[in-house]
RNA sequence: UGGGGUAUCGUCAAGCGGUAAGACAACGGAUUUUGAUUCCGUCAUUCGUAGGUUCGAAUCCUGCUACCCCAGCCA
């Protein structure tokens, strides 16, 4: 019986297809390798997305994808990034079993693997500096030289590799390399380094070892030892494949695991590079390496972002092999589009102006039912206080209103969601002219929002009753760059040049009462502003709500 | 001037010699107690460019152009 083989999505899955059918391979076998020197950001998230949805959706071939730090450079790595790493990789839905390894767990096998590269003559101790290292290397287009060191006797070799290893030389003294072809035009064939010194402690073997191995020497021989059969990384390693393929080649490793190369993630109005986001951190332009702002996976999720809005995006944004810049507002489509359906609705004034009802009973309070969720009739109600004053949003407002403002203005009459109608007599202001208080009159037959009249009332806004407002503080998130390509920048401009100065707003927000009882899980939208949740410093008496997205605003689009 | 890649709608992206999917964005219009959602509709005679092969080309061939990556004892 022959198991059917699912249909490819992308250019990487029908390589697996073909290999399936080909019979080259009979399982699908991919690893998720991240080095623990710095936080994971969506970028990651594709390739998570990639490695372990291609182990998913090859689950009849044994599918299986492995975590692997790939932890060979112990001057960069932490365990608080493997931790980190860990953490996020778990929170998107992952789930990779035992199978959780270290590049660091192989090294016998490397230095093994090593040995045996010497004594075939295709590995050799060079001697050379950093400096000459260099020079002779050639550059681009002219072929580099040839070591002095390079066809030393095997035997020697092998007695310096040995004392390298016991720790007799210094950093930078000798080098382990790769006898490959100085004249390659693929100058990452140029008898690479595989070996050096580095005399500093592990993070997780401590100082078992002075000498490391390179990226290029340790990846394919991970892969290999992982039984990987399809090796997914980015774009700028495809020309190490050649070196990649060298070392299993001519280590005549059998069921060579195949590396692919795909075109790594780049989102308008943000970056993505580790070392602008360690920047933008180490300079405090934002609030560690969960900010809300950063496209990092802690980020995106104390922003918010649940893990499926995430996979969501990362299946929509598809897989190929051209440089891109994918809109941002696919991320936040994914989003709302996913919380429409979920999130419970409560209103929230964030720029409150104060509005009193005129012809309200002094003192009366009157519990309004309103819809959890109108989109979900299924969710229910909950109760919202009415009284005679209460809380609109001062946009809400305009005394010489533009002509199709459906909101308040002198005259005009709107209704208050599931409350009533109410039409603004009078407008009061303080002694710069500013507004400071509007009153209204209400219609008692529009209780919960319709009159028996069936007249129409084109604007409808929110409110809260001022006397059972809740303050709240509440962030509200911009693009954290004003650019919208920041992968290719004008000359004599750098990232920096284009922060966004204002990609946090604060808000003194009041809002409802329910909005005390809300669990921290519990992401709700605020009518007519947009999706948001508790800060993770938010308690039920500090209130404290991160937007996640805004609603999309085809009114305020007009305006601009 | 060497090597490796990539070019299909504003942005992603299908297409694999048989006559340009889809999504996001945008723009109309309907519905609406969120100017949200939903719903209907519009949005590439053309696939970087110039030739060639073919009854037929985004797909094959040739030339050209643009952009990305590579000269760490980083990954």
């Amino acid at each position: 019986m022959s198991l059917s083989i699912p249909s490819p999505a992308n250019f990487i899955e029908d390589i697996i297809v073909e290999d399936l059918k080909s019979g080259k391979r009979t399982n699908v076998h991919t690893r998720f390798p991240p080095e623990p020197n710095g936080y994971l950001h969506i970028g990651h998230a594709k390739s998570i997305c990639l490695n372990f949805g291609i182990a998913h959706k090859f689950a009849d071939f044994n599918g299986l994808c492995n975590v692997r730090m790939d932890d060979t450079n112990p001057a960069k790595e932490d365990i608080e990034y493997e931790d980190s790493i860990k953490a996020d990789v778990r929170w998107l839905g992952f789930d990779w079993e035992d199978r959780e390894y270290y590049a660091s767990d192989y090294y016998q096998k490397f230095y093994d693997y090593a040995i045996d590269l010497i004594k075939m003559g295709k590995a050799y101790v060079c001697e050379l500096t950093a400096e000459q290292m260099t020079e002779y290397r050639g550059t681009l287009t002219e072929a580099g030289r040839n070591s002095p060191w390079r066809d030393r006797p095997i035997e020697e070799s092998l007695d310096l590799f040995a004392r390298m290893t016991a720790g007799e030389f210094p950093e930078g003294k000798m080098l382990l390399r790769a006898k490959i072809d100085m004249s390659s035009p693929n100058i990452n064939m140029r008898d690479p380094a595989i070996y050096r010194i580095r005399k500093i402690p592990h993070h997780r073997i401590g100082d078992k070892w002075v000498v490391y191995p390179m990226y290029d020497y340790a990846h394919p021989l991970s892969d290999w030892i992982e039984g990987i059969t399809h090796s997914i990384c980015t774009l700028e390693f495809e020309d190490h494949r050649p070196l990649y393929n060298w070392f299993l080649e001519t280590l005549e490793l059998p069921n060579r695991p195949q590396q692919i190369e795909f075109a790594r993630l780049n989102l308008s109005y943000t970056v993505m590079s580790k070392r602008l986001l360690l920047q933008l951190v180490e300079a405090k332009f934002v609030d560690g390496w969960d900010d809300p702002r950063l496209p990092t996976i802690s980020g995106l999720r104390r922003r918010g972002y649940t893990p499926a809005s995430i996979r969501e995006f990362a299946d929509r944004i598809g897989v190929a092999k051209a440089d891109s810049i994918v809109d941002i507002n696919l991320l936040w489509f994914c989003i709302r589009d996913e919380l429409n359906a979920t999130a419970p609705r409560a209103m929230a004034v964030l720029d409150p102006l104060k509005v009193k009802i005129t012809n309200w009973p002094e003192g009366k309070v009157e519990m309004v039912q309103a819809q959890i969720n109108p989109n979900d009739p299924e969710a229910g109600f909950r109760e919202v206080p009415f009284s005679g004053e209460l809380w609109i949003e001062r946009s809400d407002f305009m005394e010489d209103p533009p002509k199709k403002y459906f909101r308040l203005a002198p005259g005009q009459e709107v209704r208050l969601i599931s409350g009533y109608y109410v039409t603004c007599t009078d407008v009061i202001k303080d002694d710069e002219g500013n507004v400071v208080e509007i009153h209204c009159t209400y219609d008692p037959e529009s209780k919960g929002g319709t009159t028996p009249d069936g007249r129409r009332v084109r604007g409808t806004i929110h409110w809260v009753s001022a006397a059972h407002a809740v303050d709240a503080k509440v962030n509200l998130y911009e693009h954290l760059f004003t650019r919208e390509n920041m992968t290719n920048l004008p000359p004599d401009t750098k990232p920096m040049d284009f922060i966004n100065e204002n990609s946090l707003e604060v808000s003194s927000a009041k809002v409802e009462p329910y909005l005390q009882s809300i669990d921290a899980e519990t992401r709700v939208q605020f009518m007519r502003h947009g999706y948001f949740w508790p800060d993770k410093e938010s308690s039920s008496d500090a209130l404290v709500f991160n937007r996640i997205v805004g609603l999309k605003d085809s009114w305020g689009k007009k305006k601009k």
